[in-house]
DNA sequence: CTGAAAGCGCTTACAG
DNA sequence: CTGAAAGCGCTTACAG
């Protein structure tokens, strides 16, 4: 690899002025520049940016720190945000998944290898909405939690704002006339499933509507949620219940109730209105009628921890941002709502 | 931050032997180790990691574009192999994704600062097998292609097996007493196409039966998979053609298909066997029956790529590895094929 | 077993 | 506008 005195000794110059033309500096004549940017060509010098780093005590790295990869397809898209935020920062980001494949303890070792490598500060996002307890070696560094938040809150965090998103899913339909929302919510221990009762609970109050404690149910931790959402809706159906709208937890949720609701012979959304939760875009379009559902704000959690990071402060308290849940229209809510590619003809629920 | 020199101080002994006792270098005493050791405990000493890969000329990064991330979930599996491959040789990935959302030639850009960063050698991947031409700088280090491979076959790469993987698929259907097999392949222009459709006629050849034109079907490259699937399979039964086993170029496909044999009044799979491709965990096991499928090896691309990058040495002509693909069994193929947890008495296909 | 010197490739003050 | 010196935090030879 080719280094700045090399191509101060190609350009006859000493390698300070090589250096004053890689940073842009001005004070440098315009001949001597031309010579210089030839000879940085020629030799096809690349700057080292480890000694830069050395120097200027700035890594321009960033830390990125996953409990797991590949269950929850879109969170992805919290790298996603972060990375491009960080780009304009001049930053990378350099990425680990700590799911449980090799020491048990990797999540502090992972964090480790980050502080030696002196990163700007530290992303900790988890896939899924959740309630943590920081490693203790994320303290000493700037971090900023993601999907999570710790309990003590002795860091900044970022998570969607779940009672909107359960307001406003629950509001979709009462907008639309349903009177009876059933609600069947993630496990009761999740972290996003209070909130969304809370934002069910206002959504109904301020339309006016009473709170009935038998149209909520919660699916199980460990079940699979499509068939917890079947069997929830099901027994709902079963104790004498006809809601005239469904809220489900989430996408896999939702397919359950979709296929309970047709066994009961009722139309989705004539007889009944569905709202799911994620939009998983794998699931929420394919459906018959194509799933109305809320979206999880992933890219903009990325990209509001880095910007936090970086431009943050150190205020006595950190914050705890809520970013909102964008609502998805599609076909479940009301027939006339939007439109898809799904071939009409077709009875697949 | 802790400097090695005030670790020295602390111990009373000179900087080169803190850095003796951090190496695990032999040549120390036990009590100057003890005091050492004691000394960088209360100060939290962290080596610097750019300072050595200063000396030592190692970055210990290892570089990873992607060209999309959120596209196809699962294809985020080719980073976690590459990270758990890379942390074992001590390495972090530094990753950077492409996506169009920024300047054009921002791939140029994100490998010039990972050469600029002195990594090790650079993962490309891309989350759909394809051909491409690889940016010129990525010649500048060592560097591996995941899931696509180089026109001018100038790089290594790494990609699934597509021959095989018809092969399997299609055989899977024969063993099972298929004769009239169809095959929904993906758009013809795709890499993956041509090799499962060879795959698809040497299966036959097998098993004796004779290639019939009219049962392959090719979906359109900008069409949505699932409305391709259901038209291209409708047009089959249309004109005829009443087959007793189809292979689905992915899952998405694989949706329009039920949903066309379901309308034909086709039971899958007592009158129709269906095999999918790319095991999607969010579609196939959710379909009535759930979908027998091919998976990619996305995981072991990943760490076939960084194990390559390492030691793989530099033979004249690069290795272009095909990496088997997994049969997936389900209940699309065979009624008494396997378990799931779906709802027996559900007619939702 | 331990240490003083040199140097990795840069940037930061400071001179001229 | 240009350059010589010092130093970022380490490791690599080389002495002792």
């Amino acid at each position: 690899m080719t280094t700045i005195k090399q191509v101060a000794d190609a350009a006859g110059v000493s390698f300070k002025t090589v250096s004053r033309v890689v940073n842009g500096d001005p004070y440098v004549s315009t001949q001597t520049r031309e010579r210089v940017q030839q000879a940085i060509e020629q030799l096809g010098y690349r700057p080292n940016l480890a000694a830069r780093h050395m120097r200027t005590q700035r890594s321009n790295v960033i830390g990125f720190i996953t409990d797991e990869i590949a269950t929850t397809p879109f969170a992805v898209n919290i790298i996603k945000g972060a990375q491009n935020q960080a780009w304009e920062y001049g930053c990378l980001l350099m990425v680990i998944n700590t799911e449980a494949e090799t020491a048990a303890d990797r999540t502090e070792d992972a964090i480790e290898m980050l502080l030696q490598r002196r990163v700007e500060g530290i992303v900790y996002a988890t896939m899924r909405h959740k309630l943590i307890t920081p490693p203790h070696n994320l303290h000493e560094t700037r971090a900023v939690l993601v999907n999570c938040r710790s309990l003590a809150h002795t860091l900044p965090s970022v998570v969607p704002d779940e009672r909107s998103a359960g307001e406003r899913a629950t509001s979709a339909m009462l907008e639309h006339g349903r009177k009876r929302i059933a609600f069947i919510n993630l496990e009761s221990g999740a972290a996003a499933a209070s909130g969304r009762l809370e934002g069910y609970r206002r959504a109904l109050e301020r339309h006016d509507v009473a709170y009935d404690d038998k149209l909520v149910r919660h699916t199980h931790l460990d079940a699979d949620k499509r068939d917890s959402g079947y069997a929830e809706m099901k027994a709902l159906l079963q104790s004498g219940v006809i809601p005239d709208g469904v809220f489900c937890g989430n996408d896999q949720i939702a397919i359950g109730v979709y296929e309970a609701l047709q066994e009961a012979g009722l139309r989705i959304p004539q007889e009944v209105a569905v709202v799911g939760f994620d939009n998983q875009t794998l699931i929420a379009p394919y459906l018959h009628p194509p799933l109305s559902t809320m979206a999880l704000p992933h890219e903009e959690m990325g990209r509001w921890a880095v910007k936090y990071l970086m431009e943050g402060g150190e205020p006595p308290v950190p914050p705890h941002e809520l970013l909102a849940c964008p609502y998805i229209e599609r076909q479940s809510v009301s027939v006339g709502d939007s439109v898809s590619g799904a071939p009409a003809d077709v009875s697949y629920r």
